[in-house]
DNA sequence: TCAATCTTGTGAACTTTTTCACAAACACTT
DNA sequence: AAGTGTTTGTGAAAAAGTTCACAAGATTGA
């Protein structure tokens, strides 16, 4: 599951390094050179401990009495996270929420392109300001071996959704982005990322009931 | 934060009850009374003990030598989470993915409603498909305050997501759920739920170079 | 150059979360 | 009605994650 020689950097501290990463951009484009750990932490809503910890797992940039280069830093992390090349990324279920992430312009700038979209249904090509192709689900395997796609967002009915996972494993897919309400069940080296709206809703809803 | 007389229950816990909840529908849906914490745990996706864990922190439901009823305890969690009644939400920012969200009928089935959306360029209406009104930002502070809205989706661009977060806070939102990639800085009280789909996908592609 | 100031990097302490291990309670069979 | 087999609920142990405290290294100004 993890690169060889390379240490175990825990899950939780990979998603701070992406919330790192965002603010330095941010701190790029203002033209900001140098910042603390602590000016950073703020910016990402942690302490300054932690961002520091985060960054030893995987080398030491900071100057000591200054802070960080932000290009370098910026730099380390985009090489530590491996988003400097851009990956190629397929998208199965073209219902409401597949279209709107296919239209969705958030990806693309991340390093990520959804070079095409599959649905049981192609016919729903109307939408004029979707580029990509919609194919059927019969083209699936095919173009996933074809273009060596490694990642995949799945935004299918729960029904089918296990069904057309184990389809995109059996191709080597890696990394499935799942927004069906279903627990997946896949292969050890194969991760899955869950992204539940109505959960984030609820979770929400309890908070609040002050 | 917390209701009172009730234990504090972590995070953590609550995202899964959620994830439970689902589980018990899929489980009442197939007509089974009764399921043990092992059955359950895996179609979620843990542990028995923790699935037990998650469950003592707000009571005991089980027989033992049986396990759970499916209803029972379905309706305690439902009760827990505070969803049982049908929560007002309203969505800001109605560009590519708010005008998903807003089409998304993943929400009202598990409690939640979407009753208005609100963009600085209101004219955008032109989508059929959708039902709810889409205001000017000049209306949001009283929509909000004359519904009663405690709950809003944030779906604009960062550059003004604050600006908003502030209007949102003013008017009495407690809860946001926001998609914007930057942090919010909020009042004490105020619960914030982080999507971030690029983070996600930048989350898949490090742990699948293997 | 030296002193004063700043900020990183990190072992240790602490906190939170998860897992284990097992007694207690119940169901089911005979 | 008693015995056998399950499954829960939970205190204790283990693991994981966070924060603290401070030494070490670097900058800045005089």
């Amino acid at each position: 599951m993890k690169k060889a020689g390379r240490p175990i950097i825990p899950r939780k501290t990979i998603y701070r390094l992406s919330i790192y990463l965002r603010c330095l951009a941010r701190l790029k484009e203002n033209e900001i050179g140098t910042v603390s750990s602590e000016a950073l932490a703020k910016a990402a809503g942690v302490k300054p401990t932690q961002l520091r910890k985060d960054l030893a797992y995987f080398g030491t940039f900071g100057t000591r009495g200054l802070g960080y280069d932000v290009a370098e830093l910026s730099g380390k992390i985009s090489d530590e996270l491996g988003t400097s090349s851009l990956q190629p990324v397929v998208l199965i279920g073209v219902g409401n929420l597949g279209l709107a992430l296919l239209s969705y312009r958030g990806f693309e700038k991340e390093g990520f392109e959804i070079i095409a979209a599959f649905d049981a249904e192609p016919r729903r090509q109307r939408d004029k300001k979707i580029k990509q192709p919609i194919l059927g689900m019969d083209a699936l395997p095919a173009f996933l071996r074809e273009h060596n796609v490694k990642m995949a967002i799945l935004s299918v009915p729960t029904a089918v959704a296990q069904t057309v996972a184990n389809t995109l494993m059996e191709s080597g897919v890696m990394g499935i982005l799942n927004f069906a309400p279903i627990v997946l069940d896949v292969a050890e080296d194969v991760m899955v990322n869950n992204v539940n709206l109505a959960i984030e809703l609820e979770n929400l809803s309890y908070f609040i009931q002050s």
